[in-house]
DNA sequence: TCGCTGTAAACTGTCGACAGTTTAGGGAAC
DNA sequence: GTTCCCTAAACTGTCGACAGTTTACAGCGA
């Protein structure tokens, strides 16, 4: 009658390493101990190290032969080749979500979109949350699969890089505009004009966090 | 003295176990045996375990809970996708390196060009080879490391679906000529056209794949 | 005090074995 | 002859232990 354990124990240990480096637990820069980690987490070394892999292959971790893995953590080079990656994916996104959007992915986008302002406005604790959740409803209204999948992923590197940064108002607020002006792009089905956005919005926030990092190099 | 073993043994594995897949040597929906495989590499099944998954987190294998490994068998839709991903990053990669490809990147590019024209003409073997080494010239002008890395891991993916599928000669030469204009695109620095170009380039390529697939379904 | 060297502890890479699940095959019932 | 069930073999998931490498530290010499 439990429903006992639908993962394997790989598995699982792969989304408590994940959020374990995403929350920042561990840090940037730290080394991973396989003995240590495997007691903590009530499990062999076997599983640990899949899950270990499986990080390293996301990008998450980085691993050096006899020395194990560890955090990345990354300067603006980084920050710079990645975005391009992600302007790539989003960019193509945006560019089938305004060809292919239902009716219903408009209202939902419209949603996301209203819930971020309301939140803003009443002084948001976690808005990067809602910027997320905007991007990947974006994501669904263009159906591609393999997109979307590489979009997650590099969107999760984009949240490790930013772990330690903090987001301010001025800048979100522009982010907002961005997004609105996509929805009415995807909205009107104007494919060319919803990629231009992405890319503007996107270089926008690169340089954001290139600010934020010289000025807070962690 | 002897270099001896460079990389771990999972790391060898990997290499191996991809040149399995990829020569069709392990069939598309064929199962990998993981006690067999070991023994038939003289390893155990420790590494081999972590190269499966890795070569699974490229792509090349699909993992079933409990039911292990095998290679994706891939329809028409599975292509259709795939291609939309490796369109978004191909025709980044093509935009940036017009703008920023050197001389040097000019000469490589006109010099793979004219050795598949030259390939061609003398009745080549493996043709589609060539057509790699194009495009991977053409990633190392972009200059945009995070691109070309998936670049290649699609690549491969696409290698895997043409496993078993024939390169026809009058679909070789069209391809020649979207490379002659690629290079051409780039030599001149214009972005906007190399990823036009090479948005056509694909869809052709895709369109030929799906012919190919259909008429010849594995 | 500083730098070098050699040794020991710590850690990763690899292996063989056990446990739980899946799969295949034989036999009974219909 | 067909279907269902039950049993046994095969296979994946997990664990603990050994081997080779890296890292830290103590001791020695300058």
């Amino acid at each position: 009658m439990t429903p006992p354990l639908r993962l394997s124990l790989a598995g699982q240990t792969v989304d408590v390493l994940r959020e374990l480096v995403l929350t920042g637990e561990i840090a940037p820069g730290e080394r991973l101990n396989e003995v240590g980690i495997a007691e903590r987490l009530g499990i062999s070394r076997g599983p640990l190290r899949e899950a270990i892999r499986h990080l390293a292959s996301e990008g998450l971790l980085v691993l050096v032969p006899h020395r194990g893995a560890h955090v990345p953590k990354a300067g603006a080079d980084e920050v710079r080749a990645l975005f391009e990656l992600r302007t790539a994916l989003e960019c193509a996104a945006a560019e089938l979500a305004a060809s292919r959007r239902t009716d219903a992915d408009v209202t939902r986008l419209r949603e996301v979109s209203e819930e971020s302002r309301r939140n803003y406005q009443a002084g948001a604790r976690f808005p990067y949350r809602l910027d997320l959740a905007f991007h990947r409803t974006l994501l669904e209204a263009a159906r591609s699969p393999q997109i979307a999948e590489q979009v997650r992923l590099v969107q999760q590197r984009v949240v490790l890089l930013r772990s330690g940064l903090d987001d301010d108002p001025p800048h979100q607020r522009a982010s907002m505009d961005d997004h609105d002006a996509l929805v009415e792009a995807v909205a009107g089905g104007v494919p060319d004009a919803a990629g231009e956005i992405m890319r503007r919005h996107l270089a926008r926030v690169r340089t954001q966090m290139l600010a934020d990092l010289t000025e807070n190099p962690s």
